[in-house]
DNA sequence: ATGGTAGACCTTCTA
């Protein structure tokens, strides 16, 4: 089974090269973040021609996520528990039916810039409160996988240059420290455990020619409980995507699972 | 030198 993450930066504004993705790459699940819009603008139909199930949580202008799946998907949660007044559209999580089922999550986790600001608390609030959900997930014993735009440098080998992210909130000491505590519960970084070499990034910023200059990042990750990790075969970073006609700045990532 | 671009959408916010 291939998973794919991607964080489309809006999907109306982008579908034409998200259809065209789809068709070449034929994911059996997808997560996507960014989608920029309401529930009932998502291009539900336009997925459904190419035989996925839809399962939407979006917001006007601003984040939203959904997950497309060529079974069924089942027992949907639509955002994080732990803050009632949270109103952004960043978590979406169902089960993906069939003979092994999947429980998959959609995460758009908060830019948080600028470091010591409200947005960066609410970056490090929303980083405990996926931790205590994940916590929960993992108890269950099942297989799961965590993916989407996590917002998070881990390591300077992410980088192309690391230097230049030491003022920005996905490299904090506070960011890195909640997203270790993240694989300290068990999960497992899927590109690393699929030996992933270094120099292999996620997103590059529109701005400053940094896609020409591979001034990149590794920022889209895939976490899987231990009995997803088990069963990983391989991970690939569709790099290319981000040279193609009106890219987003972020290329999907996808795992296989030998299922 | 604190730049640069993209999307949503209405004037500025977010990234």
């Amino acid at each position: 089974m291939r998973i794919a993450t991607w964080n489309v930066n809006s999907i109306n504004a982008r579908l034409d090269g998200v259809l065209a993705w789809f068709e070449e790459a034929a994911p059996d699940v997808a997560c996507l973040q960014e989608i920029k819009c309401l529930d009932e603008k998502f291009p539900a139909e336009a997925f459904a021609r190419l035989g996925y199930n839809v399962v939407v949580h979006g917001q006007k202008s601003y984040n939203g996520v959904a997950l497309l799946s060529k079974t069924p998907l089942e027992d949907v949660r639509r955002g994080l528990p732990g803050e009632a007044s949270d109103d952004h559209s960043r978590y979406l999580e169902a089960m993906v039916s069939g003979p092994s089922p999947v429980r998959v999550a959609s995460i758009y986790l908060p830019n948080g810039n600028p470091p010591g600001g409200e947005k960066f608390a609410y970056k490090l609030r929303w980083m405990a409160r996926l931790n205590a959900h994940a916590r929960s997930l993992i108890a269950l014993e099942e297989i799961v996988v965590l993916a989407g735009d996590y917002n998070v440098i881990a390591e300077p080998r992410d980088a192309d240059n690391p230097s230049s992210w030491l003022g920005d909130a996905l490299f904090q000491p506070e960011s890195r420290e909640a997203f270790r505590a993240l694989k300290w519960l068990g999960l497992t970084d899927a590109f690393l455990a699929a030996d992933g070499a270094p120099g292999a990034y996620t997103f590059w910023d529109y701005q400053a020619g940094a896609w020409q200059r591979d001034h990149g990042i590794r920022i889209d990750h895939l976490l899987l409980s231990p009995q997803a990790a088990d069963r990983l075969a391989a991970v690939t970073i569709h790099r290319d995507v981000r040279g193609r006609d009106r890219p987003s700045d972020h290329v999907p990532v996808v795992a296989e699972l030998a299922l």
